[in-house]
DNA sequence: TATTATAATCGTAAATTGGCGATTAACGAT
DNA sequence: ATCGTTAATCGCCAATTTACGATTATAATA
């Protein structure tokens, strides 16, 4: 995660590679999946689904929450982890603003600016 | 870039990932913005339109390559880079998919499955 | 043919990532 | 208070990524 401050692109173009980079791993995308489809959100439930040692999955789910895309609730002993859907709506239109300013119809100008928050 | 035949995830998750690797990095948003905006697509209009050196812009564009998203014609001395708006499209509808199926209203089964190539 | 311009590649260094076993912390339940 | 369960963290290592200068290859052009 670099420094958003410092780095010599525009906010949206680091944002939106900080998004994908946490996409970029299998592991994170099942991650997702699996929260997706599964009503108890436990940890444990997530590492047995996974091809991963409890300690690997555990740092994808700490990308993951860093970027925001989930949240986890400590609850006891466990963890309950769940989708971040406001997060995942605003993936969702930073990616999709992608595409349409670069795939489509020339619209140019601002491309993907999506306005902040 | 794992063995595609080898690891235990399914195929349109590791797919996915590898496509939001490729852009998890701003260099490589920026290129493809650039590709979009710039007719003429040598590659030296984008070095100069990059805080990067000319190898490491080559490198950024080699991943990019590798995945898909761009072609590179060599025309001379210089090479012509232009977005792949199929892969493009792919790709859109693949990060869509992922987001239809984990953010929103219950379709359950099966999740963001796109029929290969 | 020699020169120039362009861009890929090489070699290298620093930083990051991904994986795991082991340990620790936190809590519920004996 | 002790035990067992859960999950985060630590420590370590190998592999990858990122960045750059230097070099090389290619092909126009003088």
């Amino acid at each position: 995660m670099p420094d958003l401050s410092e780095v010599p692109f525009a906010e949206h173009v680091v944002e939106l590679a900080d998004l994908a980079k946490a996409l970029g791993h299998p592991a994170r995308v099942r991650i997702l999946e699996v929260l997706a489809q599964t009503p108890g959100c436990i940890c444990g439930d997530i590492v047995v689904q996974m091809p991963l040692a409890q300690a690997t999955v555990s740092q994808h789910l700490k990308e993951l929450k860093r970027v925001g895309l989930i949240d986890g609730e400590i609850s006891g002993p466990r963890t309950c982890y769940c989708l971040n859907l406001e997060k995942l709506a605003r993936a969702r239109e930073m990616f999709t603003s992608l595409f349409a300013g670069i795939g489509c119809c020339g619209s140019e100008g601002e491309l993907h600016g999506i306005d902040p928050q």
